[in-house]
DNA sequence: AATCCTGACAACCGCCATCCG
DNA sequence: CCGGATGGCGGTTGTCAGGAT
């Protein structure tokens, strides 16, 4: 069956806008704000399909955008925030103000997965590249595939709280007194002891990664706070959204 | 100087979720 | 409840600038 197309593309133009195009969407927006996509080019005398005219305005004309290089924090709390949420480039927008979900995604494929895969870690799954390489053959605690009911509820939490969805099971705001730390912590998954412990070969239990666990305290025995490269082998612990090192509590990671 | 290659990023496309009559 | 309209999102492509050969 398949929709409608959103506009008359015979008679919209494409490719890059011109100044005088972005002059006349600013001064729409700027005197009737943001209103109908889909009516608005033709109100403002475009000739642009309606969703190219909100990119536009999203990703490049919005007053508040920031532009410009991004710093090494916005680096790694994008990284933190991929590990986490994965593709979702929104969520993770939402959290850098003045950057756009769009240019986060550009940044991310055209430096931050280079970056990571020069740690020695993979960009997809933020683990170690050969420890991602062993998966295949063995089990792992990757969400998707995990077996483990409760990490699958626990990562729910965290996202259904990053996304301040109503879900049916809003953990915040059913218990706002809860310690989410309590809440979301995973029970520990021990190695399996015909594994061998080779350096960054091996996987980490849920809590290591997630950084809840001290790892020392831990089966899995991988010390997650300062990592350290050995011969151009980065070990697969980080600490994974700062829990440990305070660089950003997941608890103030509502979305408005 | 000319050509090719690569990286960066703006823009487009198609799908999905939500809204609304 | 249903279906069309619309907005929003993520993946992909196109284009251009700068570097390498």
């Amino acid at each position: 069956m398949g929709r409608s197309p959103c506009c008359e593309k015979a008679h919209t133009n494409k490719g890059a806008w011109t100044k005088e195009e972005d002059d006349r969407l600013i001064a729409y927006i700027r005197a009737h704000g943001e209103g109908c996509w889909r009516s608005l080019p033709k109100a403002a005398g475009l000739l642009r399909c309606g969703k190219s005219c909100r990119l536009r305005w999203i990703n490049y004309l919005r007053p508040d955008l920031k532009r410009g290089n991004f710093t090494e924090e916005e680096d790694e709390l994008i990284i933190k925030l991929h590990s986490l949420l994965g593709n979702k480039w929104s969520l993770i927008a939402g959290r850098l103000p003045g950057r756009t979900d769009n240019e986060i995604k550009n940044y991310w494929n055209t430096h931050i997965r280079r970056k990571l895969l020069t740690r020695g870690i993979d960009p997809t799954t933020h683990r170690a590249l050969n420890e991602a390489a062993q998966d295949s053959a063995t089990t792992t605690i990757s969400f998707a595939a995990s077996a483990n009911i409760k990490e699958e509820d626990q990562k729910s939490s965290i996202i259904n709280g990053l996304l301040g969805k109503d879900s049916k099971k809003p953990v915040q705001e059913r218990c706002p007194d809860l310690n989410l730390e309590l809440q979301i912590s995973p029970p520990c998954q021990p190695q399996q002891p015909s594994e061998p412990l080779k350096s960054g070969g091996r996987g980490v239990c849920f809590s290591c990664s997630l950084g809840l666990q001290d790892a020392k305290n831990c089966s899995c025995g991988i010390d997650t706070i300062g990592s350290s490269t050995t011969s151009g082998t980065t070990n697969v612990g980080y600490d994974f959204l700062g829990l440990k090192s305070g660089v950003l509590d997941y608890r103030s990671l509502e979305m408005k």
